[in-house]
RNA sequence: GUGGCUGUAGCUCAGUUGGCAGAGCACAAGGUUGUGGUCCUUGGAGUCGCGGGUUCGAGCCCCGUCAGCCACCCCA
């Protein structure tokens, strides 16, 4: 019988690295109400028709990397989300969160992507992103406001080289007309473009930009540059949002080339890498939709956000040597030398539980040595140790196991001495 | 989806021209009545990823397959 393992590309998060995961939840929680944005909640699924109307018919991820399926012959298709964006806008116009024009909301997440990817370093088929998303607000002050959110978010985090890059490829009409003009210039050196362009060329030219073969990088190296042909309004507010950034003291550059691979994205683009991360450099990205709303069936509403992968951010923290902050509650350990002992100290782990102090102990017979052989490879702060003797004289020793120092103390003065030091 | 590398104990890995499956760490018990970290002794633990083939005999050679890693692609 072969061994059941987890599926490709997927992880386990053992009680190893649980609190490292822990760490980084709470730090996004923090930063995030700290702006003032609340918690959403969306499902890990959504109908089909969601992502390919929001996150482009065309994009790699909508076309090869979904997990798509019919749950029953009767049901609709549905796809696993494989980002958050869509699910959010779906959510906030169903429950009339933008009712009107000029509705503001302002929501974060936490949560699995799916994508059907073959798997490398940083690369899973599911993936956690902590994201956040801004309704309502066409202000550049709002792209700006969520990317010190999510810079401050991994300076609290602790990571180090990073490095942001913005761009704009302007609004609907701006885009379309910088569209044009790349194949326009691209399509007679069609055949010096890789095999993957040639097929973007009609597909989604845009990406062409951010290919790594050499042959399109010397295709492009002459190509005209998006920021030529973005419209007045789009080319004032992409000033405004470097301005911002700059009055923040953020650093960052301007790359022309930077294009993301969702449809829906308008004006600002921005995206973070961070060192040891390897060819998956990126730990998050983000940039403005204001025409996903209504596109989605919403009244037109202005929207900003980004998404942050959780994995690559543990990965480059790993590679960074980052310590992560560990529990800082004590831990007693109840030692037993006979059963009468573990009798008591079973009663009496139930009290010391109930006063909040975090207690635990072996449940069957070991030997007093075993018992601490545990107890310290638990790393247990202290230690209280019962035989017949104490129970006679209604006391119990209690050891620190930093120190070795043991002293007698009756079981009333406990919860006092372990809380206090 | 494409290419390259790698799969042996819980972990890190050795294993010679094909000839009895190994080490370190970890885990468990013990080292004279009830005390941890160091040390010593002993012990358990493996379908050599999985399935075929060649051979008297395969961890080793051949084919297939699955998974991991790295890069492309894509992106978090």
């Amino acid at each position: 019988m072969a061994q059941i393992k987890a599926p490709r590309g997927t992880a386990d998060v053992l009680p190893s690295d649980s609190p490292k995961w822990q760490f980084i939840e709470q730090t996004a929680r923090e930063v995030a109400e700290l702006y003032h944005f609340s918690e959403i909640r969306t499902p890990i699924y959504e109908a089909t028709e969601l992502f390919h109307r929001g996150v482009g018919e065309t994009t790699d991820i909508v076309q090869k990397e979904t997990f798509t399926f019919r749950p029953r012959p009767e049901s609709e298709m549905i796809t696993l989300r494989p980002e958050g964006t869509a699910g959010v806008v779906r959510a906030v116009i169903e429950h009339g969160l933008i009712a009107q024009e000029g509705s503001r909301v302002k929501v974060y997440y936490i949560g699995p992507n799916f994508r059907y990817e073959r798997p490398q370093k940083g690369r899973l088929r599911i993936h956690h992103q902590f994201g956040v998303e801004a309704f309502g607000i066409p202000a550049p002050e709002q792209d700006v406001e969520c990317i010190l959110l999510q810079m401050e978010f991994y300076r609290r985090c602790g990571v180090k080289e990073l490095a942001l890059r913005i761009n704009s490829l302007g609004d609907a009409e701006s885009k379309a007309r910088y569209r044009d003009a790349l194949v326009a210039y691209l399509t007679p050196r069609k055949d010096s473009l890789s095999e993957d362009s040639q097929r973007r060329l009609v597909e989604n030219p845009l990406r062409i930009l951010d290919s790594k073969d050499p042959r399109d990088k010397e295709a492009c190296a002459g190509a005209p540059a998006a920021g030529d042909y973005l419209s007045d309004r789009s080319r004032a507010h992409f000033e405004r949002v470097k301005e911002l950034l700059a009055d923040a003291e953020a650093d960052f550059v301007v790359d022309g080339n930077l294009v993301r691979g969702f449809d829906y994205y308008s004006d600002t683009l921005w995206e973070v890498t961070a060192g040891g991360l390897g060819a998956q450099n990126a730990i998050g990205g983000g940039g403005r939709y204001d025409n996903l709303v209504e596109s989605l069936g919403g009244r037109p509403t202005p929207g900003v956000g980004f998404g942050s992968g959780i994995e690559r951010l543990l990965i480059a923290l790993e590679a960074q040597k980052v310590a992560i902050a560990q529990r800082c509650r004590p831990l007693v350990w109840l030692i037993s030398i006979g059963d009468a002992a573990r009798q008591h100290n079973w009663k009496l782990m139930r009290q010391l539980r109930e006063q909040g102090v975090m207690a635990d102990m072996d449940l069957s017979p070991r030997s007093p040595k075993s018992q601490f052989k545990v107890a310290d490879r638990e790393k247990a702060d202290w230690c209280i140790v019962v035989g017949d003797s104490e129970i006679s004289a209604g006391q119990v020793k209690l050891k620190n196991m930093a120190t070795g120092e043991e002293q007698t103390v009756t079981p009333a003065e406990l919860v006092s001495r372990l809380t206090t030091k």
